[in-house]
DNA sequence: CTGAAAGCGCTTACAG
DNA sequence: CTGAAAGCGCTTACAG
């Protein structure tokens, strides 16, 4: 079996009370004393027992890190965010990634059952309402990261509306005239119609998928920029504009959003908008660990920046 | 703060033992009790504090996870074959995603604090070696996943020989004879080098990047196949070929390696060797689990599978 | 400045 | 079939 406080305390003939309190750092204790203790735990390399502190602090050092998807890559970096942080605090992270809605429930139930002091989710709230309730009576803090909820929580995203005002905003800045603009995303479809009205252009011709788009397009060919509301999107765009015979950026600039790895390729050179997703992850750790901290927080809006590749250009002179 | 076994004992005027058992479905317990007692903890919501119970059983009902890097997305279906898998056997699983050696440290100290009863590792073993000595002191069980090391403890990873086997197998019965090999993976060149040989076939030209494949095919026009060691390889060895003014299929064919989920899109569309990711992950977890019983387990080879797109065809006849 | 004691919530022999 | 008791490893008032 492992080395207890108990040990320790037989070894130095000193009590398991000055033991714990020296190990904390506590200051009532002789600094002699303390280093003797200290020194003989890192010879012993002494762990303590989470299971006996927590039964008294209440508190587990973990948090729950609840992903709706594993795939597609987004949340890597923010996940990479949440352990960066949770590690630097001495956090441990359970981690549930439950794309079916029925294993939720279980998922939040092995949180709870760890105790955990706080949970971030990253995957959406309306669907799983229901589920978050029992976590709610139990009055474990939630953040929600890169969503948010009806706004019961607070949440960190990345601002959408100031996103999509930069991509139609650069589109424009081009000298592209009439657009037509992903509407799969609210805050994006806004920003972009934000500058668009602003600048008292055409209205855009909205789309959601690409049989849509072509059929906009062959019907509107003064349109010569498309905001995609994603870089996955974007690639499927890709295709609709070449298969409809078009160039890019030539005949018609697109831009994406998320500035996923792939975006950067020869293949594609995709102008986008990037997501803080690091410090998105970051931020919602610290959010929860202020939260655990009995803190209020604000829910935060992360800045998106726009990365100009070679999908975009300014439209051909007729 | 939350009902107790105590409570649930007081309510029903029996003894927290009593409760204990029950729950725990001890047959000692009669029928009635015993139903009174489950009917009650459901009522109150009733969750058994993990501290007080891991104090007494020495499992925490917690693995740990440790990964080399986020990025790439290689590891989310992985990662998501150990979560289904964990969460199944009720155990929560704590995620440590660090790409920097120093940090691993940090990382496996949470995990040994947290009392995790096994840990799976990912990231690559040789260059942390001495890190996780001090997790094999403790007897914490590991197992190795999609990575090995030099034999110490079980693994689970795709059968990367049979892999090569099966990319340039591929290319061979398509008529291709002389090909061009990435060097970057030991086991799966060699699945290469086995077919090749088998058929009697001129020794490919073996390259680790694109400046030495440009190269190479300049010097050697009768190379009309190439393996590359992955998909995101075959994205640098398509701009190569291209960059030399080849096509692909029809002057070079290619394979991949992993069945990324990039690989099929249209730009691409590359003949690759799956690697069965989920199930990795599912059986890194189930042997974990095994380990932790006590039981004995052997490390266990993956079968890769062919995954033919339009990447490859057979070569021009001149 | 240090020790003795109680207690966190559970499980597990041991009685009866 | 059920209860009383001890104890897992720690922390935290309380004495001295």
């Amino acid at each position: 079996m492992s080395v207890t406080i108990k040990e320790l305390a037989r070894q130095l003939n000193v009590s398991p009370a000055t033991i714990s309190l020296a190990l904390n750092g506590d200051s009532r204790v002789a600094e002699e004393t303390s280093a003797k203790i200290k020194a003989l735990a890192d010879e012993l390399d002494y762990v303590p027992n989470n299971f006996g502190r927590g039964l008294q602090s209440r508190k587990s050092r973990l948090a729950g890190y609840l992903a709706g998807s594993a795939t597609g890559s987004f949340f890597d970096l923010i996940m990479q965010g949440i352990g960066e942080t949770a590690a630097a605090a001495n956090y441990g992270l359970l981690t549930g990634i439950t794309y079916a809605s029925g294993k939720v429930d279980a998922q939040l139930k092995i949180f709870i059952e760890r105790n955990v002091d706080g949970i971030i989710i990253s995957s959406n709230y309306s669907t799983h309402a229901e589920q978050f309730e029992k976590v709610e009576r139990r009055k474990v803090p939630m953040v929600f990261c890169s969503t948010r909820d009806s706004g019961r929580h607070p949440f960190v995203i990345t601002d959408n509306f100031k996103g999509g005002q930069l991509a139609a905003g650069h589109l424009i800045s081009l000298g592209h005239r009439h657009l037509a603009c992903c509407s799969g995303n609210k805050d994006r479809l806004a920003g972009n119609l934000d500058v668009i009205r602003r600048h008292n252009l055409p209205e855009p011709a909205l789309f959601m998928e690409g049989k849509e788009l072509a059929v906009i397009l062959k019907a509107n060919p003064s349109i010569t920029g498309i905001t995609a509301c994603s870089d996955a999107q974007a690639i499927r765009v890709k295709h609709v504009i070449e298969g409809l015979g078009l160039r890019i950026p030539d005949d018609i600039s697109i831009t994406g959003f998320d500035d996923m790895w792939f975006s950067n390729i020869q293949e594609f050179q995709f102008t986008t908008v990037a997501q803080p997703k690091e410090g998105i992850g970051q931020a919602a750790m610290q959010m929860l660990l202020e939260l655990i901290d009995g803190k209020k927080v604000m829910s935060k809006f992360m800045e998106p920046e726009l990365v100009v590749r070679g999908s975009t250009a300014p439209p051909a002179t007729k």
